[in-house]
DNA sequence: GCTAATATCTACAGCGACTGTAGCTTCAAG
DNA sequence: CTTGAAGCTACAGTCGCTGTAGATATTAGC
């Protein structure tokens, strides 16, 4: 019926202090208590917590998934807002993409000129204090 | 000759506060200080911050620029460490771009499934509380 | 030489998103 | 009723900076 912050957390896949601080930031409601003062969870909240988990995976940040949770608890919203952030969060992917992409050229010309020999001979080294770089 | 914390920092897109950084990490030794305590570097020290930049623009941790910082200033030593840091490096950043390449996926075909419409029927939403996920 | 503007100094707080620790208290099983 | 696991709060630490406060130093113009 009601979880412990330790069944939440293990059929979530969470730690037990990451689940406190969500609760922390906002991103799950403060929940019922034991009279000892340990929290009781609704069976809604594994959902909630694994749609906060599913954003983090996709990358978003913590304010993100924090105002898709507002824009999901309203229905009747138009989703142009949820559009937008989801966009934003692609062109970051994009951008971080290229700019990976390019490191791994520049990482693979270094490793492929490397002839393992000394390091006063090392094209690696020399890459990085090369000032034209 | 010698130059100022704000010279060197101007001439190598630097924050001051990272350079200060940078030596209390342990990256940039120590320079002499004038009469009133401030930091006055060597030419060479123009060289060293380069260095560190482009490894840090490659994504090395600081500790492993440390390391490359290390290696290169005994030229007598295999590259062999080198070349295994920098292949390292480049595992990651391939990991990482496979992992982006996935997100990029998902988040353009939640993306494209989006009609703008009520967040009732939005598909990103949909998508963040689909437990399949 | 004097003043004012600019630069630098140290020490510390804050970011994001957790993770780990210490020192308790509570819960569940036997 | 005991014991061990789990939970509680509060706080420190991670990484790589960046920003701030309040004091001191340097430099340029007059």
């Amino acid at each position: 019926m009601s979880l412990s912050i330790g069944e939440l957390a293990r059929r979530t896949g969470c730690k037990v202090q990451t689940i406190r601080y969500y609760e922390d930031k906002g991103l799950l409601p403060a929940p019922a208590r034991t009279a000892g003062n340990q929290r009781r969870y609704p069976p809604a909240a594994l959902e909630r917590l694994a749609f906060v988990r599913r954003g983090r995976a996709l990358g978003f940040s913590l304010e993100e998934v924090r105002d898709l949770l507002t824009l999901s608890d309203d229905p009747q919203l138009s989703c142009a807002a949820v559009d937008a952030i989801a966009r934003r969060r692609l062109e970051d992917v994009e951008r971080r993409l290229r700019e990976l992409e390019s490191l791994k050229g520049e990482l693979g010309r270094m490793l492929e000129q490397c002839r393992n020999g000394r390091v006063a001979d090392c094209r690696i080294i020399e890459a990085l204090a090369d000032p034209a770089l």
